[in-house]
Formats: structure tokens, C-alpha cells, sequence
DNA sequence: CGTGTAATATTGAGCGCGCAAGCAATCGTA
DNA sequence: TACGATTGCTTGCGCGCTCAATATTACACG
């Protein structure tokens, strides 16, 4: 079925709108990006990029710690997905589990002395590869347009 | 250890570099728009998102059929995973297996009628939800904008 | 007081994908 | 023609994540 040749495309009648090339642009670029720095990250410090960024967002948080389910939000995932993702930082002594003592369903995610440590050792090289990335073929103000429009899409508020 | 509560931020003390913004916000965004598009064509048509964007681009390419691993490059996935995507959608019809005749090693990937058919089928109301994705908080110009300034990431270039 | 409902977190199953390794076919060079 | 290097593709293994189900705690309301 289907051996011949069609010399036309037969799809592409009408103009691709410009919120589709938006999203596949968004779709291969994060994918680029990703596969650079997550592999960077993991060959010089042992960490992915969510590694990273939940040491990042406990550092600014108050007391360095933060409701798990908090964090998922922030990150972006699943409960189960947090759960997952601190087991390993756990495992490895850059976060801690701390009790709530009002509301004994919630269990925080502490950062540790090792994980501010950790993130303080990593953070300035892991800052330079992304404004690698980005300074290389942006300039500036193509990188605030990038930062406000981002700004505007669901999930990109941060 | 660290049971204290710093009641200040410790890292934060710089201002964040405006690349550092850009790229945390396209992991935000990409992860919200993905998992919400994601689900949305998983339920309604049984599709991943890499499966609709193969389909996509097979439907464009000549003849429909591409050498799986120009097809990966399109896709930013590794030769690996373009084997296991597109066994999936050769297990289902959609897309098969062809061989090329001068090179004993390349083997199309090739749009099957039913692959074309079901492309048609998906593609009007997956394109819609993108667009009410993107046009629900964004003006024309941002999307533009979003579009041109994408395209100078690596990787968006597409 | 209970009792139903919601919120928090974890677990098991499964999927998508990358990496490293390996095989087969092709090409370059002498 | 022979042989090393390269290219295209697949496979085994492992990781990160989601979904569905479950346990536990909190809360609202009769």
C-alpha cells in the first residue's frame, strides 16, 4: 500500500498559522537545549537539569525548604514525580525529609549544608553554559523579548 | 544538620541574568504546554506528541518517506528513539517500513494511507488546541515574536 | 462527636527516550 | 582488490516521569 511516488506534498495546501510554528519551534529548541545542558550537568556534577533547578528553587525559599507539593508545582511535575526526584537528592545527602509539626500529612523538602555546598560549586559554571547557549545567537533584546513573551505562555509565568 | 532557619536567602544575591530567566521560563513553559497537549491528544487520538510531529513531517516530505535518521534530526531525538517511535506507529499501520534500493543500509520511514488518513483526522483539532494554547494569552505580534526569536535558539531554527 | 470529603504523599506499573555497544553496508585509499 | 573508517540502524540497559491506586491526615458539617 502506498508505494507510489506523490510528487506534491498533500497537506500543505494552507499557510501553517503562526501560534503552530510558535509551538514546534518551542518544542525543538527545548529539546536541543536540554539534551546540551542535561548532559553537561550530568557529566560534570551528576546532576539533571531538575536536580538543579529543585536545589535552586529550595536555596531561595525560606528556611531552604519547601512543601513537596509546592515544589512539584514550581517544577513543573507530578507529586509522584517529587517524590521521585528527591529520593535521589535524598539518597545523596543534598536534601533532606523534614516533618511538619501542625499538619502531619506534609513532609518538606529541606536543602542540606552539603546541597547549599553543591549548588554554590555548580550554579556559576551551570549560569555560564546556559547564557552560552542563549548569548551565542541572541542578542540582548531578543533575549528580554524571549523572557517577556515566554513570560506570557502558560506555565512560563515562574 | 541545618535544622535552622535562615530567615534570608543566600544565593540571591546577584540579580538573575536575563539568559538564566529566558531559560527557566522555557523549561516551565515547554513542561505545562506538553503535558497539557500531551494528554489532550493522547486521550482523544492515541497519539504522543512525537508521534503527531512524525506524522506531520512525513506528510511533507517527498513521496511521504524519509530516512529514519534525517527524520530523527527533524525530531532532535536520538537514532535510538526514532527506532522505537516509529515502531509503535508501524505496530498500528500508521507508518512503514521501506527499503532503499541503491543504499542496502537507509530504511525509509513511509507515510502509510492510513497514516496520511489519520493525520488528516488529528490534525484540525490538535492544531486548534495549540492555537488556543498559544492565542488564548498571547497577541498576534507576541506570537510573531515568539516565533522569530525562537527560531535564533539552537535547535528552533526548523 | 462521628462521618464524608479533600489534601498530601507514596507506590507499582508502564512508557519514552538516551547512552553505549554492536552489526551490516558503504566509501576511501592504496 | 583489500582493508580500515564511516554511516545507518537496532538492541540492552537504565533513568525520569506520568497515571492509577492507596494510605494517612485534616477539615467541614450534621
Amino acid at each position: 500500500m502506498s508505494t507510489q511516488l506523490t510528487p506534491t506534498p498533500t497537506l500543505t495546501s494552507a499557510e501553517i498559522p503562526p501560534a503552530v510554528r510558535a509551538w514546534t519551534r518551542l518544542l525543538r529548541a527545548h529539546a536541543t537545549t536540554t539534551r546540551l545542558l542535561n548532559a553537561e550537568l550530568q557529566a560534570r556534577h551528576g546532576l539533571t537539569i531538575n536536580d538543579y533547578e529543585a536545589l535552586q528553587i529550595l536555596s531561595c525559599a525560606d528556611g531552604h525548604r519547601m512543601k513537596r507539593v509546592d515544589l512539584a508545582r514550581r517544577l513543573v511535575l507530578t507529586p509522584s514525580g517529587v517524590t521521585r526526584l528527591l529520593a535521589g537528592l535524598e539518597r545523596v545527602g543534598l536534601v533532606e525529609r523534614t516533618a511538619c509539626p501542625i499538619d502531619l500529612r506534609v513532609a518538606y523538602a529541606q536543602l542540606t549544608d552539603a546541597g547549599l555546598a553543591k549548588l554554590r560549586e555548580v550554579s556559576c559554571g551551570h549560569e555560564g553554559s546556559v547564557r552560552a547557549v542563549f548569548e551565542k545567537h541572541l542578542s540582548p533584546e531578543e533575549i528580554e523579548q524571549l523572557v517577556d513573551v515566554l513570560g506570557k505562555v502558560p506555565g512560563g509565568e515562574d
